[in-house]
DNA sequence: AAACTATTTTAGGCATACCTAAAAATAGTT
DNA sequence: AACTATTTTTAGGTATGCCTAAAATAGTTT
């Protein structure tokens, strides 16, 4: 019925690494996300496996059963609204509540959980702009698209970032740069994809391509 | 410098033993606090005394280091505040909140305990009357009697609860008795010790003594 | 003091979740 | 098709925290 916090940290790395389409599910991109080794991870699949929350054949990858993602799922949830709560209510700052979530998520309590949303006044989002699950582990996302992507010219709202290091976030807030931002494409430099922005028709902003990589936008036009 | 959740519960458990004197903290006595079998707890109080949280002599039993209660009363007072949390804020009954703030307590952020505290205006004491330690460990707790030393004729306020069971506390629920009220005690029958109280200058009630020792009162008059 | 009882500790084991090093399987290249 | 490099798995080992059963100690009675 009930995972321990390893194993719900699998299930957790496993969903995204589905989700995030840009790396495969291999025992090694595992392993990266939960910070162990290879080896450690094999074991751990056979486990999972036994207990029917992944598919999993040797030398062959491995895919969520639809049980194991309901865990997944569940643990994103909590993991989000920790997050809104720490930074609403608490007043931390968006790079200082990834590590405390890490722990909160794993808290066992139905019950806690579906308070702590309503207290929270069910937010459709968490402080770095991803989506939070429902109760039923559905999850109503907007369709989000890297600012490297966006063409001159055109605007967007900044909806989400897709580095959630402490690092890059404390480098937007030093830009003034944050969610629900008006993004205008002013000019994109060929030669390096870096590009300067207009921010709330304001500020101009000159952005490299591997930050442009990293905000993630809505709403292009 | 951290404890691992067992090590935190053991802390937390000799803590209380020490401080309600009327158990010993023997073995057996811890054992039965942490739910587990005495060989394991001499496993943990060796490891305890090599870490230098406990004084620990073979068949001698045990004190708590000033570094071991130092971590001991952390534990108590973020169980404290988080129960606080899931009473005031979440609107959990106060019978409900034991389980998950025993999970609570062991997340590791200082920063989050005093954002807490301050968010919950630094509450003296949780939802069961018992004091919260503040952010130095001391605890600034009123002096509690257990109802059942009353003397006839007397009144009090009911500032505790000797028994934090979820049956104990339901059971006051239903007789509508809870923290702050006002209570006489009318009579008090000598066979079974059983009284009856005046509560609120209101409500007439019959408890038994087993009941009267689990209520605890402050200024006594 | 000896004997008995209760408590505590030791000894030896088990499951979890990790590790390193070596072997096996797969994927890519010539 | 053979060889190489990479990935993955197996084998064997570690630390934590628990267990049961047996031995050691303490406390109490006769």
């Amino acid at each position: 019925m009930s995972q321990t916090h390893s194993e719900e940290n699998y299930l957790k790395a496993i969903w995204k690494l589905v989700e995030n389409p840009g790396e495969n599910v291999s025992t090694n991109a595992i392993a990266a996300a939960v910070n162990t080794k290879a080896a450690s991870v094999t074991d751990m699949l056979k486990k999972l496996a036994d207990k029917k929350l992944i598919s999993y054949e040797r030398y062959k990858g491995v895919t969520l059963t639809a049980k194991g993602k309901r865990f997944a799922v569940e643990v994103v949830r909590k993991h989000r609204l920790w997050e809104v709560f720490l930074v609403d209510q608490l007043k931390f700052k968006w790079d200082e509540v990834h590590d405390i979530a890490e722990q909160l998520e794993h808290i066992q309590s139905n019950a806690l959980t579906e308070k702590l949303d309503k207290f929270l006044g069910f937010p459709k989002v968490d402080p770095h702009g991803d989506p939070i699950p429902d109760k039923d582990g559905k999850i109503s996302g907007q369709h989000q698209v890297p600012l490297s992507q966006l063409e001159t010219g055109k605007k967007a709202i900044m909806t989400g970032v897709a580095d959630h290091s402490a690092l890059f976030l404390q480098f937007l807030d030093k830009k003034e740069i944050k969610l629900g931002d008006a993004i205008e494409l002013k000019e994109k430099t060929d030669y390096d994809h870096s590009m300067v922005i207009l921010v709330n028709k304001k500020k101009t902003i000159q952005i490299s391509n591997e930050v442009a990589k990293n905000i993630l936008i809505s709403g292009m036009k």
